[in-house]
DNA sequence: ACGATTAATAGGAATAATTCCTATTTAATA
DNA sequence: TATTAAATAGGAATTATTCCTATTAATCGT
């Protein structure tokens, strides 16, 4: 993979948020600094992003969500404000458990519980 | 929500299969019976039945997958055949654990874990 | 530094899943 | 049976994402 600023911003922006941002969010923060950046170099540049393990995809519901946090975490989501709060479940036997239990190789456990958060109680 | 022909036949589809279909899948079936029938019917009935308690929705990537099977319960996702396998994995316990922890109210915990069924071991 | 090679880009068209719109049909009701 | 409001078919619109193509730019050997 060759250097390209384009990829450097993308990753730049997706690296100082705590937000998991999609696509269109990370497109419109990039335009500031590229203003003719193209979406199809965003999603190309996630994309190639997340296969050389630098960035994670979650999915949230239909739509993707990308995550510079690698270690195995699971979601919270809140109905009401949509923000994805990361937290750290259950401990990292699932694989094992899985593997015994139904011979299944685990590659990545995604995790989303939806429910209401602190901020609306 | 009053009586449909679409509908009785759309429910009886869900309920009798383990395959987690897609509305598109769903859709095909429903035509056999009713060859007119519209897709957006599909998607509109899918929807009531869901907010009616009587299905669930589980997301797949970014594809709405249907099941009659309302118990709490987890999926192991094959990425060689696509298959979605029923599992119970957690005790219940979960939304207490969050509930004191984050102080979030559960509603809903999706999990999706992804790797290798043992048919291609 | 220079030219050749080939990955990466911008811009927009194409696709896929889902939702929305509207005129018409149909189930429920009084 | 006539009324009325929900449900339908059919297709257009929307949204997120991928694909296409001519052009640009990073890299590498000289």
């Amino acid at each position: 993979m060759r250097y390209s600023y384009q990829r450097e911003k993308i990753k730049e922006i997706v690296f100082n948020t705590n937000s998991h941002p999609t696509a269109d969010w990370i497109f419109e923060m990039v335009q500031r600094s590229i203003p003719n950046i193209s979406l199809g170099t965003v999603y190309r540049n996630l994309k190639q992003l997340e296969k050389a393990g630098i960035i994670r995809t979650i999915m949230d519901g239909a739509v993707a969500r990308y995550d510079w946090n690698k270690e195995p975490h699971d979601h919270l989501k809140c109905k009401v404000c949509g923000d994805l709060i990361d937290v750290h479940l259950f401990e990292d036997d699932i694989q094992e458990t899985v593997l015994k239990k139904y011979k299944f190789e685990v590659d990545d456990v995604e995790m989303t519980i939806i429910g209401t958060c602190h901020k609306h109680t």
